[in-house]
DNA sequence: ATCATATGTGGGCAATGTCCACATATTTGA
DNA sequence: TCAAATATGTGGACATTGCCCACATATGAT
């Protein structure tokens, strides 16, 4: 049966849903909290019901964006058990995807758009955890004797800056045109960078 | 003599000295054309006799950032003529810096406000410009056999990502106080994780 | 059935970006 | 030299936005 009631019924997921939608077509200043009620047939106050603030609904989204990220390093935990670099590799092609199929939501994570020093705790959480995992590879391949061994939290954020790098200027479009052509030689590039990475992380045998 | 005229006189220096100003205090989407032109005691819609809309005020501030890093490194190139290492190492620390003592320019900058692709052709030849010069250390790094014979691309590429991977994090408050305590503490980190790249780059001997 | 709470509605306000017509300097050039 | 073209600045206007308010209606507990 149909709702055509008062209530919306699951206005917080629909306004999760369709923020991302807006967020892809016209990027994080683009989005508005009006068209947003606007586009979910309702009225311009309802979202405040439901987010304190345009911030507010920016951090849920950003949150699928972090869960998502989270999700996939487990199943990698799982499927890749015992392969950090295997392990490594995927996770970063994982945020390269990312980058390049959804670059505002990307941008959103990663950009600086929540200070993440003034946004929700819980944000900060689903955050950190998102790149747990990554800790838990880098210390694994040390205790493996794959990677040198040397601070874990050095090559971990060693392993991030070089990914959310090479992200942030594939989705920020620095080398769209200028470097790259088409997708395939993007991939081709960015396993170059890769190995760049691996062999200043490998112990040298 | 003063000028209390009806002519500010130097309108649209002023608007990209102030709009830098407001661009610290309020990053960049809190900067605004009306309270930039009351800053500077004009109308509110002078500024828009200098630049077309906001987006060209940005670009125009923006400017200014990549001239100062392509200053920066025309001068490395001088100061340390045939010692790609330290060029490199040098213009990393000044990215670095930038991103910590003005992250909303550098997220400007970087972070994909402008898309690039829709961006004034001066703003894409001055951004090429400014990383330009990296381009060429890693070229003569080559050279002189210190790094790795391989696609001068590919490394470019790599410690592009790498250095700007560290500075994006930095400036938009990744790791502003989950890992960095002080700035000593940064510095140190910011170094190891310098090694990592030069690790990747540097032939084995 | 009643009342508290959750959810949605409309009005309103200040701020913003941008367009317009108009005003006033400055420069040009005949 | 002086009129006309151009550059620059002004105020008014409009749509849009985020967010606050009081009010309306639905839902759920007692």
């Amino acid at each position: 049966m149909p709702k055509p009631s008062y209530h919306h019924g699951d206005l917080r997921n629909a306004l999760i849903l369709e923020g991302i939608n807006m967020l892809h077509e016209k990027g994080v200043a683009g989005l508005s909290l009006r068209e947003l009620a606007r586009r979910l047939q309702v009225g311009h106050n309802a979202p405040y019901r439901h987010f304190k603030n345009k911030q507010q609904l920016l951090e849920a989204i950003a949150g699928t964006g972090f869960r998502r990220l989270k999700a996939h390093n487990i199943r990698l935990e799982l499927e890749l058990a015992g392969d950090p670099e295997s392990q490594l590799f995927e996770s970063g092609v994982a945020i390269l995807q990312m980058a390049m199929e959804q670059p505002e939501l990307f941008r959103l994570m990663f950009g600086g758009y929540l200070s993440l020093n003034d946004c929700g705790e819980e944000l900060k959480q689903e955050a950190h955890e998102s790149i747990e995992s990554l800790i838990k590879i880098m210390a694994l391949g040390q205790q493996k004797g794959i990677f040198n061994k040397t601070d874990v939290m050095q090559q971990t954020l060693g392993a991030m800056s070089m990914v959310q790098g090479l992200a942030m200027m594939a989705s920020s479009g620095m080398l769209r045109q200028e470097i790259i052509g088409d997708a395939q030689q993007f991939k081709v590039l960015a396993l170059q960078v890769y190995d760049i990475l691996l062999m200043g992380l490998k112990k040298r045998t």
